[in-house]
DNA sequence: GATTGCGCGATTTTT
DNA sequence: TCGCGCAATC
């Protein structure tokens, strides 16, 4: 332990030493913030602290793991284990789990993730007879997220004035009303959207005294990262945790606040010093990541920000090479510009891919380099877009699942009823949402007491054979483990074997997904809980809490050598050897959207600081003269950030028209057989399957692209034979040889539906297995 | 039930 | 431009 603290400067090793009491650290851009944070809660332990008292509170999943891997290079991995280390969202869920009898909830309570709340939000608009269209489900679900990170209940909101002009001004009256019905909806559904962890922690220590006790109690030591970002619910709980001890370490840097629009507050951090009567502070300013040449340029760029915490970061590092400032006249040319850089820099000064990020504004910027990576053949990745969890077959599975253990969740419930299709359609499900609105029950209930509300003869059955399914599952839960039990759920259901039955790529791909899904199933249920029986509880409920919580990149396993693509905010915490911060123009950077206010202005700037301090030797800045943004040429000036850094850090070389990309065009025709092959190896090395992290749901294109797959192919078309004459099907049979003018050759594996409206399951060799509505579809009869 | 076609709208987003 | 969501078709 000892030698661990010989490691740290002065200031890191005073952070980690002074154990009691409040303190906060503004720890500059790659200043051993997750260092120092580490160290201390080994030097806590060290100092003999237990570790079930200690809670250590992150905001990213990515980020609390990093930590506990580094706390267990440093101590024994069991005493790690019982730490509290987490998100916010993911510790408070765990402890909402043990509480939720308090609040009225159910222990297995569901958490909505944002597709989840957005989809429960339509439902009422279309309910309430509003427009969604003008009523956007994203738009009054950020607005509500809003309220409840500002701590604002319904009938608050319903009674601030302000609050009402500003929604009458929009022409969104009805807001308030939304916000009540939602959170009506989402209580008796039994579920929580992301903020309700943080706003339910919060109300469960507010009004209940025993609670807020226990806790205090338990938790003698309280951490928190990124305090910059905190909001003010976050706040609050932790002022409530951390009421008796004052045992409290807050690590933050306001000039990387950039989560503004999600409600964090730079409050917070001047709000702490008011708090904490005898709060000690200590500044991490020595950087360990950047050259001379970058920090300086980022101090420059800093400095034009008039909120700031005064603090001036230096380093012993190397003066390093000027950033080189680059001026292209398309988008286009700004991506061949960084790949042919790439290129270049790899063969000359032996980078791998690994050690270059491009860094943009919007993700739709991505495009340009996307397209000329792969030309150059190299292999990258991109960050962000969809989620593994959020794809449909995963939700699919999930769903179940989460009926199952949560039968009020409606909807989980609404989505699987009738998937695969068994006969429940619209008309019965409206009908038994009419009925549980009235009698102020769940629609399962109403499912369950089916008999009671005179539905047709057919739908009735194919209710009761779905509860009795429910039902069944629910006695195998009790008997087996969460893994054994969603393969099971997978198999009944036929949901797994109707995607094994699709050959297309797509299907493939979701066929895989859900293989991945069972397989960290088993991962989880294997993994080894510790001696508190809160973080212990493998069953089904505390997956599915703790999964919903998890974003793509948690699920990101070291895979080969890529360029890595992502935006600034995503960016953050992270650091590379060489970076390409590109779309360096106005209207983009800043973002039209945010040169409005002051405020705004300035949380661009930070996070053009936050992009700048990323790079450890070697950075780009590059824009365009012209590009295309929503289909329209547009001409955009350099960004005003541009002027901000001093003239003596910046080579200009390049930013002059003609003198554009020529060095690196030449280098790449220089070298182009050399690429060929170095193409070759990207491929090896990125070619083991990526299932997920496509882009876009269903697109068979992954982000992470795999050079010239010779593999790729578009979905062979069937071309009907020229005899195609539809037959007439009414007395088609079960292994009757078929022919569908678009999904070519089949068999008819099974016949169901009614009389007049018959539906035919065909098994066609080129694109699996089909249902197919005979009064519609086109078959001939194949002798 | 599943596929095609049109119209619309389009920052950032740790959970 | 491009992707999606919903309505019209098979």
């Amino acid at each position: 332990m000892d030698n661990h603290l010989t490691e740290l400067n002065i200031q890191q090793r005073e952070a980690v030493t002074c154990i009691n009491g409040p303190l906060m650290i503004i720890a500059g851009a790659g200043s051993g913030k997750t260092k120092v944070l580490t160290t201390r809660i080994a030097h806590l332990m060290a100092s003999g602290v237990d570790a079930f008292n200690i809670l250590a509170l992150t905001f990213t999943n990515k980020a609390a793991l990093e930590m506990k891997e580094r706390i267990e290079k440093i101590l024994n991995i069991t005493e790690v284990r019982n730490l509290y280390i987490g998100t916010f969202h993911s510790v408070f869920a765990r402890i909402l789990r043990v509480e939720a009898a308090h609040l009225g909830y159910p222990n297995n309570f569901t958490i909505y993730d944002t597709d989840d709340s957005r989809s429960v939000l339509k439902t009422i608009i279309n309910e309430l007879d509003l427009d969604d269209k003008h009523y956007k489900p994203s738009v009054i679900h950020n607005r509500i997220s809003a309220a409840k990170n500002a701590l604002m209940s319904p009938v608050e909101y319903n009674n601030d004035y302000y609050i009402q002009q500003e929604d009458i001004k929009t022409k969104r009256p009805a807001i308030g009303q939304i916000y009540k019905t939602y959170t009506d909806k989402c209580f008796k559904n039994g579920a929580m959207d992301f903020d309700d962890l943080l706003l339910k922690m919060h109300e469960l220590l507010k009004n209940h005294p025993d609670v807020l006790h226990k806790y205090q109690y338990k938790f003698k030591y309280v951490l928190i990262d990124e305090y910059q970002d905190t909001n003010p619910v976050q706040y609050q709980i932790a002022k409530l945790l951390a009421a008796t001890h004052e045992n409290i370490c807050v690590v933050g840097d306001d000039a990387q606040s950039i989560y503004s629009f999600r409600g964090a507050t730079i409050e917070n951090i001047l709000q702490f010093k008011k708090d904490y009567e005898d709060v000690k502070i200590i500044k991490l300013e020595q950087n360990y990541r950047s050259s001379q040449t970058i920090l300086n340029a980022a101090n420059k760029i800093i400095e034009h920000n008039k909120n700031q915490i005064q603090k001036l970061l230096w380093t012993e590092n190397k003066e390093g090479e000027k950033i080189k400032l680059v001026r292209t006249m398309t988008d286009n040319d700004e991506g061949k510009f960084v790949a042919n850089t790439i290129q270049e820099k790899k063969l000359r000064n032996h980078y791998y891919n690994n050690d270059f990020a491009i860094l943009y504004r919007t993700n739709a910027q991505s495009r340009a380099f996307e397209e000329s990576l792969r030309r150059m053949g190299i292999a990258y990745r991109i960050y962000g877009g969809m989620s593994f969890y959020q794809r449909k077959e995963i939700k699919d599975l999930l769903a179940y699942l989460r009926v199952v253990v949560n039968p009020k969740d409606e909807e989980a419930l609404k989505r699987i009823i009738n998937y695969p299709a068994r006969g429940i359609g619209k008309t019965t499900i409206e009908k038994c949402l009419t009925i549980a609105n009235e009698q102020n029950t769940s629609m399962y209930n109403v499912l369950q007491h089916a008999a009671e509300h005179g539905f047709k003869a057919s739908a009735l059955e194919s209710i009761q054979n779905f509860v009795t399914m429910i039902r069944y599952f629910q006695s195998m839960l009790s008997n087996t483990n969460a893994y054994n039990f969603a393969v099971q759920v997978g198999k009944h259901t036929n949901i797994v074997k109707e995607l094994f039955n699709d050959k297309t790529t797509e299907g493939l791909a979701r066929y895989e997904n859900i293989q991945e899904l069972l397989n960290s199933i088993k991962e989880w249920t294997e993994m080894p809980s510790n001696e508190d029986g809160e973080l212990g509880d493998k069953s089904l409920g505390s997956y599915l809490q703790q999964i919903t919580l998890l974003t793509d990149s948690d699920n990101d396993k070291e895979e080969g050598d890529t360029v890595k693509l992502m935006t600034i905010h995503a960016a953050k915490g992270l650091e590379f050897a060489c970076v390409f911060i590109v779309g360096v123009e106005e209207m983009l950077f800043p973002n039209v959207m945010s040169i409005n206010t002051r405020e705004e202005l300035e949380e661009e700037r930070r996070l053009f600081y936050v992009a700048t301090t990323r790079a450890k030797e070697k950075l780009w800045l590059t824009y365009a003269n012209m590009r295309y943004r929503f289909g329209q040429l547009v001409q955009n000036e350099p960004s005003r950030f541009l002027q901000e850094i001093p003239a003596e850090y910046v080579d200009k070389s390049y930013a002059g028209v003609g003198a554009r990309n020529q060095e690196a065009e030449n280098v790449n025709r220089k070298f182009r057989t050399v690429e060929d092959n170095f193409e070759y190896n990207d491929i090896k090395k990125n070619s083991k399957s990526q299932t997920w992290n496509y882009k876009q749901q269903g697109k068979s294109q992954p982000s992470s692209y795999v050079a010239n797959n010779p593999t790729r192919t578009k979905n062979i078309q069937h071309i009907p034979s020229s005899n195609f004459t539809p037959s007439d099907t009414s007395n088609l049979k079960i292994g009757q040889q078929v022919e569908h003018q678009k999904f070519g050759f089949g068999s008819v594996i099974k016949i169901e539906g009614s009389a007049h409206n018959p539906i035919a399951t065909i098994q066609f060799e080129l694109s699996g297995e089909k249902k197919i509505m005979l009064n519609y579809a086109k078959l001939r009869m194949v002798e």
